[in-house]
RNA sequence: GGUCCCGUAGUUCAAUGGAUAGAAUAGAAGUUUCCUAAACUUUAGAUGCAGGUUCGAUUCCUGCCGGGACCA
């Protein structure tokens, strides 16, 4: 039974029965709390149609609902506001309903197919906060669409080749010594990360030797002894020149054994990886028949460009003078390709920073140009920048917040707040670190993922580990404390039970109803905006109702046996929507903290 | 120069065109014989500026100011 559906209904018979016209789309609304009432019917609209004035219209349509209606026990008008109050009856129904459906929300497989690509990395530097903010929103949207029935497939394209790579491989040559992971204790990305690092610094020091020696700067920093070295590498590497390539091979395996740990931590994961070093050569042949076909023209250097003017854009280059290609060329390629390997997916998904925004616009009006259908379903899940006090994260300033540190200390001040409120004394070694990660991890995931993908949004290190308030661990909190209730409800011999007695019901109670009631239109939600945030608000207020029941309403007082079993029941359900919801999100959640 | 995004309490975030603009933090004041106080209750505090559209604008439109990104 759905609620909402039922309202409609209700209502439009009522106003067909009274003006003898159809209404148009009804506006139902939930209620601001300080009114009576669960639902609302905003009557301004109406009043057109039915020639009455929206305060008239509403007190008309509440009569007849107060009359004839099922679901409405009583009503009030407020300006042109009709507010509903619904029956406990109603409302009993309502949870019973969704008490005894087995996985509450989740919609069986439809048969859609869906591609999610998030994380995408360079292979000469380690991740970062950036990075994580992809990560979880990736991994996030690739949950929620498998929640409403879509199997779902999590790639990346990893960048392993190209002059960045090479850059980190000059340096370890000339002056690595030989140093390894295993040699050094570095993670396999810190260390390539810290050669990419020093290629920089001797790039700099030669560049002002060279200078000093009268030379321009702009042929400085093409001249010097190690910027030659990357680039002769970087063109052996395309003659596939054995020796180069393998260390390419060595040097990336590092970072990718490196990578792998963190989204371990992370706790994201894939199910294929594409390699640039596979995929670049990709594209070309396709701008080629472009080209024949039309789509693309030629400019006297022989290079290649797309019109775009047409759609409010630039001309743009897709193939070089010299025949290389470019970046858009290389992803024209690898989004045919994607859909070869999966010919049942619908959609793409590319989770990448808003500051690509034009880059995709291009890609995806290039690909509909080619006659590719699909073209127009693909999605730039484009999100803003996250920022520090201090300003733009900038590796050149050194201000880059890494990843694994930032995991780590998250881990570790959980461990501190959790240890200051005495809370673990009965929990041994494995469980106790398990709870810090999951608190840690969990805070840190919710404090990416409650703001709107599309904005900006601002880290203050500070502020995210804290642990109260608008928070994941406040989620985690509520879920612990319902599994406590459910405990002692067990040692009593309690058993949830949703009975629909005649037992009137409390306002907190009928709250969490109409909450839990909202689930699979707020999973909805989130698909349709690719919006992590909807589902993480949703479980905050979910929790916070809790709380506020909780604190209004002893549950284990009163002698009404099937009250008891009724809030037990009301509390088993909430702690399991919170559970999956939260799951959603990559947050777990804790029986206990 | 052109295109796009963003301006909401001191701060970080909310608000399908709807009522008295919600939370959280920081500030003030309370609540632990009782199920977990990482909680709860009370209090104070905000829509950059100027117009327009309408019953009604934080939301839509125009101009300006301020911040950011991208394209050449």
């Amino acid at each position: 039974m759905n609620l909402d559906q039922l309202l409609r209904e209700e209502i439009t018979n009522a106003f067909s029965s009274l003006f003898d016209v159809e209404p148009p789309h009804l506006q139902i609304q939930p209620i601001n709390p300080e009114f009576e009432g669960s639902h609302t019917l905003v009557c301004f609209p109406l009043a057109k149609i039915s020639k009455k004035n929206p305060q008239e219209t509403a007190q008309l349509i509440g009569e007849y609902l107060n009359a004839n209606s099922k679901v409405v026990s009583h009503f009030n008008v407020v300006k042109g506001f009709l507010n509903l109050s619904l029956g406990h009856q109603i409302w009993r129904e309502v949870f019973k309903a969704i008490a005894s459906e087995e996985d509450y929300g989740v919609v069986k497989p439809t048969g859609k197919e869906i591609m999610v690509e998030y994380s995408s990395p360079n292979t000469n530097k380690p991740l970062h906060l950036g990075h994580l903010r992809n990560n979880f929103l990736g991994w996030s949207v690739a949950s929620i669409y498998q929640a409403i029935g879509y199997e779902v497939h999590k790639v990346q394209i990893i960048n392993d080749r190209g002059i960045h790579i090479c850059k980190s491989m000059a340096a370890w040559k000339t002056s690595g010594n030989g140093e390894t992971p295993e040699s050094s204790g570095l993670k396999g990305d810190k260390l390539v990360g810290k050669y990419y690092v020093i290629f920089d610094q001797m790039q700099k020091a030669q560049v002002s030797d060279l200078i000093a020696k009268g030379r321009s700067k702009e042929d400085a920093e093409k001249e010097t002894s190690i910027m030659k070295l990357a680039i002769d590498m970087l063109q052996k590497w395309e003659q596939k020149d054995e020796e180069v390539v393998s260390l390419w091979r060595t040097m990336n395996g590092w970072v990718y054994a490196g990578f792998e740990a963190t989204y371990k931590q992370m706790g994201v994961d894939f199910d294929k990886l594409y390699f640039e070093s596979e995929t670049y050569l990709l594209g070309k042949e396709e701008v080629l028949k472009g080209v024949e076909k039309g789509v693309f023209f030629k400019k006297e250097d022989g290079s290649v460009w797309v019109d775009l003017t047409e759609d409010g854009l630039d001309q743009k280059v897709l193939l070089r003078s010299d025949g290389t290609s470019v970046y858009m060329t290389q992803d024209i390629g690898t989004a045919i390709l994607r859909f070869r390997d999966f010919p049942k997916i619908s959609r793409q998904v590319y989770t990448v920073g808003n500051e690509q925004e034009y880059h995709f616009k291009v890609l995806f009006l290039i690909l509909a140009k080619l006659g590719y259908q699909w073209a127009k379903e693909c999605y730039h899940l484009s999100y803003g920048m996250v920022d520090l006090p201090s300003g733009k994260m900038k590796s050149r300033e050194g201000t880059v917040v890494d990843a694994d540190d930032l995991m780590q200390e998250m881990i570790e001040e959980a461990e501190k707040q959790t240890k200051e409120l005495g809370k673990i004394e009965e929990l041994k070694e494995p469980e106790a670190i398990e709870l810090f990660e999951t608190i840690g991890i969990g805070a840190l995931k919710f404090y990416l993922l409650k703001v709107d993908p599309k904005k900006r949004m601002m880290f203050d290190p500070n502020e995210s580990i804290q642990l109260q308030g608008h928070t994941g661990p406040f989620v985690q909190y509520t879920h612990a404390r319902i599994r406590a209730i459910l405990r002692k409800a067990e040692s009593m011999s309690l058993k949830p039970a949703d009975k629909t007695d005649d037992n009137s019901l409390f306002e907190p109670e009928i709250t969490l109803i109409n909450l839990l009631s909202a689930y699979p239109a707020r999973l909805h939600d989130a698909a349709k905006d690719y919006s992590p945030a909807v589902i993480a608000n949703y479980a905050y207020d979910l929790a916070k109702a809790y709380n506020h029941f909780y604190q209004s309403i002893p549950i284990f007082s009163g002698d009404d046996a099937s009250q008891l079993e009724f809030r037990v029941a009301l509390s088993q359900k909430v702690g399991e929507v919170i559970n999956k919801a939260m799951a959603l999100l990559g947050i777990r959640v804790p029986e206990r903290m």
